[in-house]
DNA sequence: AACGACTCCAACCGCAATTTC
DNA sequence: TGAAATTGCGGTTGGAGTCGT
């Protein structure tokens, strides 16, 4: 869904407001054009993804340093996977870490080869507005974070959860899982490819002499300590991957997912996280979960793999109809087993 | 064809954490 | 050591595309 080149000003923005540090040049707001990206990667490749601010002192764009900085991380990197929909098992990745993890966004990209947290936290809130749909229940806005108290914890109420670390040694390869449309194992986007000014290749060839191995972009994007527990992984992203989750891992035991909460309500009002973590693992179940459980809804046992669901006759269709045509596409070719991952 | 609802996603903002001076 | 600058993160907004009526 490439967007034309310098789209609308967003919010008061536009080309005529001043810089906030009192600095007289005008900050230019909004979409970026090729050549402002160009000049980003420029930069990139000289000084790598660093000095951000000086950008803008320097006169090279009249862009914040945080905007520029944002550009990078979440369009011009070039290990991106962009312009594709999150596929059925980043799907589950975000939904079983966003239950372990709670709206930790930026950790949770980190298991998702060429994803950024502003993907993640798309998909989720998409995500999200779609349940509250399906189930008639308006999303609960949190408070902004303008009101909300500077101490006050910013993670849901699920982040009480023990975060159970997943040893990457028992787990795959996200990019080495054979993914739809693919039987060679590489994803179908290529990084970067949808950047809509330049693609890949440019991108490639922009940041060549930059010493990405060195360069510390793993944390440079927000790497966590996980990061240290990566396991080699031969790929096209080259650049730096982030820690891998165990697709073959049931998240009911990893996460301890019981089958019906204390105090469910068939009706909730989305007031704890743990609510929709539930919807969120029924809407995927038929797609990617492996192990026999039971579902809240129905009260039966569902067993993937057959792609078989018994369900009541009294089920309510009505939920599953008003999902999207290609949610249970995979249904058609049950999910591969996973191969080991690499031992190199 | 027109309209509205919905989806996608780029990019903004404020705040917190970290780094630099 | 503390202030300032920079970086990183999460929440939010709104434009544009898509789809259904």
């Amino acid at each position: 869904m490439a967007r034309p080149p310098g789209g609308a000003r967003r919010r008061g923005g536009g080309s005529g407001r001043r810089d906030a540090a009192g600095g007289c040049e005008a900050v230019r707001k909004g979409h970026w054009t090729a050549e402002e990206d160009g000049v980003l990667l420029e930069h990139v490749r000289v000084h790598g993804p660093r000095d951000w601010s000086f950008i803008r002192s320097k006169g090279l764009l009249p862009r914040t340093g945080k905007s520029c900085r944002l550009r990078w991380v979440n369009k011009l990197r070039p290990d991106l996977k962009t312009g594709c929909k999150f596929s059925a098992e980043e799907e589950r990745v975000v939904l079983e870490l966003q239950a372990q993890f709670g709206n930790k966004w930026a950790r949770i990209a980190t298991y998702l080869p060429g994803r950024t947290d502003n993907d993640v936290k798309n998909f989720w809130s998409t995500r999200q507005k779609r349940l509250a749909r399906l189930l008639g229940t308006p999303i609960r806005r949190r408070q902004s974070s303008r009101s909300r108290s500077a101490k006050a914890p910013v993670a849901s109420s699920l982040k009480s959860r023990p975060a159970t670390v997943v040893k990457p040694s028992q787990v795959p390869c996200l990019d080495q899982v054979p993914l739809e449309g693919s039987s060679t194992g590489v994803h179908p986007c290529s990084a970067g490819a949808a950047t809509p000014f330049m693609d890949a290749h440019s991108i490639s060839a922009a940041l060549a002499p930059y010493d990405w191995a060195g360069s510390g972009l793993a944390s440079s994007d927000g790497a966590l300590p996980l990061a240290s527990d990566i396991h080699a992984c031969s790929s096209s992203n080259a650049a730096a991957l982030p820690p891998l989750l165990p697709f073959d891992q049931p998240p009911c035991t990893e996460l301890g997912f019981p089958g019906l909460p204390a105090g469910w309500n068939m009706a909730p009002g989305f007031d704890n996280v743990g609510t929709m973590d539930h919807l969120a693992y029924q809407e995927l179940l038929p797609v990617t979960q492996p192990a026999p459980m039971m579902l809240p809804f129905f009260g039966t046992e569902y067993l993937h793999g057959g792609a078989k669901a018994e369900l009541p006759d009294a089920g309510p269709d009505y939920f599953f109809d008003d999902l999207p045509p290609d949610m249970f596409d995979s249904l058609d070719q049950p999910p591969r087993p996973l191969s080991p991952p690499a031992t190199s």
